[in-house]
DNA sequence: CTATATACCTAATAATTCTATGTATATTGT
DNA sequence: ACAATATACATAGAATTATTAGGTATATAG
């Protein structure tokens, strides 16, 4: 059923990808930019996202590196690599590949085999 | 994340209910149709499929009935009735909502936040 | 007579996500 | 001053979902 999975997670790791590609961010700020875009749509827990980046930089596909912010607590960045535009590519590739499966079903496909 | 659960996995039951929608089919058959409608993306492993039949007829949205094959063994068909209609109704317009949003942020939708 | 295709099924495992919880700091309301 | 809320990171355990691997059984093709 799922087109590739080695390292990557549903459609989560694609979106973080994504939104790591215009700018570095730290995993708070991913949550609420999901939540926002998405018009609520999204509402990655953390305990999901959290793991989520630390397997991506295990994997080689983005880096960290801490901030002191002038409120509240430090945060970690993450910053996507040339590995990790490889990887955002492909993903994005595999969600149209799905996606258009999934419509051809749920479309007037049927009427077509 | 999920933007309903109750009885419903990820993406593979509102398959299923759109495949017996247009007509009483059996295991077997909903494997390959799946395959064959979505050229060859989906490959849908009997192991999956067949758990999910029994819990949707559980869960009374389908019902399932014996027929005597000409040819091999007897196949179980199952038919959707009216509250798998409205499963698949719903459901439907989940999986639009959800790649929507799938959309609006691997699209353009970043800019516009 | 063996391999393949058809046809059903389940148990155990793997993969994925959520819930719950914990730490810590700063702001806002009362 | 104090509680609640928001920010910010993190992990363990539970729950969900899907796959792998195995099993049963029949018919056909080579």
């Amino acid at each position: 059923m799922k087109i590739d999975k080695e390292l990557m997670k549903g459609s989560t790791a694609v979106l973080i990808l994504k939104l790591l590609e215009r700018e570095d961010m730290y995993g708070y700020m991913i949550v609420q930019k999901l939540r926002v875009c998405s018009d609520e749509i999204f509402d990655m827990k953390e305990g999901t996202l959290y793991p989520m980046l630390h397997n991506l930089e295990k994997a080689g596909v983005i880096e960290s590196y801490w901030c002191d912010s002038d409120e509240g607590r430090r945060r970690k960045y993450y910053k996507m690599n040339s590995k990790g535009k490889e990887m955002l590519k492909r993903k994005q590739e595999e969600w149209n590949i799905f996606s258009k499966a999934m419509d051809s079903i749920l479309g007037d496909g049927l009427n077509e085999h």
